[in-house]
DNA sequence: AATTTCATGTAATTAGTTACATGATTAT
DNA sequence: ATAATCATGTAACTAATTACATGAAATT
């Protein structure tokens, strides 16, 4: 059975422990969000597909008079999540305009590569700082993947957002500051 | 005029130089291709877009019999394409099924994660063996922004295929090898 | 009292891939 | 002769976002 991308990463969250669509959703927007997005618009209709497959199973929680529905990985939703687990990655896409900017920042003429590079770095600037943020509110969990997927995060937009500086300052020497001020 | 994902990558490839939708199609596929892709079913049917809107025009400049047309910035297309490059950019998404793996690799038991890290290492240096390739076929563009995005992309793979090693190598001191075996 | 958060869902739209179809030209 | 490349396009399908709609509970 080939999972969609989205049943990838609501089968993976379940077995962190069972939860409820909403929560699903705002935990993947503290966690995956970076490298795995997902939408209300896709994580409701799947969980239905899910459930009707048989991988994943629902149960009422309502708090007080609001309802709420807990979902839990059965045991064929578990071995799917471990087949699939086991496979090498496929999927490796980007969409990243920065990048595409810098790419055509000759087009502009040959003072502007620099700006498009500043603008690229304060962008991974600002993704560095939400995950500064997630990191400092978890707590204890130094030895999961889900924290050293975090610190992958962290180093992955420092990396870029130093690139992104080198690269700059081989352009014109002049000291390259955090603000963009045009 | 807003312009959609495609739009961005056409006229940026239009302002390199004139050239015809199968051209734009293979230059991406050696240059963007790892940070934003198209594909034949979006350029043609955005090239009509963008002709109609007067951003670029066709011109038929066919091969001996085959036809062929290639298209060219239009003063509103040039002027199109500054505009949105003198913007900071927004989109910036990925979906990366090999961290997503290590993400989860705990619901397969301790020792696994080590292997997820393994085959996302194996992934990127396959991406940078197609780049390193890519730059060895190039001729004399060392100034140009599209080389530098190219040199990004190899620091980029190298710098993910070696944090991937890194944190394999924390998990376990045995030395990691090239291949995968299993 | 008002706002934010929790909670679930759908409809409309946009984006994108994949497979198919056709045919000429060039290289082996 | 055959295969690879050049060249253009569409149809079917999958994926995903955004906006909308509703309403309870908790917080300020």
């Amino acid at each position: 059975m080939e999972l969609s991308p989205t049943a990838k990463v609501i089968l993976g969250m379940l077995s962190l422990s069972p939860r409820s669509g909403y929560e699903i959703k705002s935990f993947v927007d503290k966690s995956t969000r970076f490298f795995w997005a997902a939408s209300y618009g896709q994580i409701y209709p799947e969980l239905r597909k899910l459930e009707a497959a048989g991988l994943i199973e629902g149960e009422d929680a309502p708090t007080g008079d609001r309802k709420r529905t807990v979902f839990r990985l059965t045991p064929a939703g578990e071995q799917a999540l471990h087949d699939w687990l086991r496979v090498p990655p496929e999927v490796l896409e980007m969409r990243h305009e920065g990048m595409l900017k810098v790419f055509f920042a000759d087009a502009l003429g040959p003072g502007e590569r620099r700006q498009r590079l500043l603008d690229m770095r304060e962008q991974h600037l600002e993704k560095l700082a939400a995950l500064r943020a997630v990191e400092a509110a978890r707590t204890k969990d130094e030895d999961t993947s889900t924290y050293l997927i975090l610190r992958f995060g962290i180093e992955f937009n420092e990396w870029i957002a130093e690139w992104c500086e080198r690269a700059a300052r081989e352009l014109a020497p002049e000291p390259v500051n955090a603000e963009r001020s045009r």
